[in-house]
DNA sequence: TCAATCCGTACCTGAATGGTACTGTTTGCC
DNA sequence: GGCAAACAGTACCATTCAGGTACGGATTGA
């Protein structure tokens, strides 16, 4: 239904909170209760952001997570890649465990091409985003300059 | 999982296959059988896509679908729009059917308002493509300009 | 020793997806 | 007129997934 889900929503939020709180270490319940959401929920989500190394856990009492990177440095297209797993709009590219295209039509398709690169432009614009933009609320607005593009499409085998 | 139904690329790939036959009466089973597809499923989207009208069909024997408009004035988010139905990166902007949002948070939340800029700029690159662009196999790709971005979301209460 | 907190995993439920089937209704053609 | 081709509409089913809950365990500070 071409959404986020909404765990990945909780994610950010999560990570959002902590880079407020940059270096300071925060229990899973806090973070619940500020965003009025289950403390399971929170601490999965969590869990998975610690094993990706995003954030730090601190074990035992008076523990919690603390984000003690750069924020800048982070951006929202890994964190998505993380929280979402991997992902493609179209399953055109979704390779299965053998590493072979579940698409069965593959070379016939006419919109594969064009999928791959919208593909592109939603990827590349979460990419372009930091953690740090995120924690100061600021809002992205962009424009596809559609001439400039269709020029590149020369250039992708 | 964030990702485009396959319903709605059936209807895209039904729709450029249309779009290519200008004009031409196509039954649903020529497009199902060159795309190796279901037929009930074909007929399911091209049914869709003529109720938006999109495309034309013609009944009895002898009939099938066309599309008679012009292919750079329909856009990829037109499309989508109707096949994939009303539909938010997040579910901050989503409103119930009473119009109130569904998110409890709302205020409080600090991913609203970026998210916000998130779902524009996927929306704002389905519909700066047209179905010509699709039938024609051109591959778009995007940059976002951040720094010019940034400077909008002042503008955005 | 105790309580707070993270860790891991398993489980459940409801909804959406992807697909099938069947019964009309319209229309060209012999 | 009647048949067959093709769209129209609806109902149904199986599988998967999202969202959420539960519980026992491991770690650590006081």
């Amino acid at each position: 239904m071409l959404k986020i889900s909404r765990l990945t929503d909780y994610g950010l939020l999560a990570t959002v909170y902590l880079a407020r709180k940059h270096g300071e270490i925060v229990a899973a319940r806090e973070i619940a209760g500020f965003y009025h959401l289950p403390v399971a929920m929170i601490t999965k989500v969590l869990k998975t952001l610690h094993q990706s190394g995003f954030i730090n856990s601190h074990r035992g009492a008076g523990g919690g997570y603390s984000f003690d990177a750069h924020a800048e440095l982070v951006t929202l297209g890994q964190l998505i890649d993380v929280l979402e797993g991997p992902w493609d709009l179209v399953e055109c590219e979704t390779k299965d465990d053998h590493g072979h295209a579940v698409c069965a039509i593959r070379v016939a398709c006419p919109s594969r091409g064009f999928m791959f690169g919208i593909n592109r432009v939603v990827k590349g614009a979460f990419e372009q985003v930091t953690l740090g933009d995120l924690a100061r609320g600021a809002m992205p607005a962009a424009t596809i300059d559609k001439t400039a593009l269709l020029h590149t499409a020369e250039n992708i085998s």
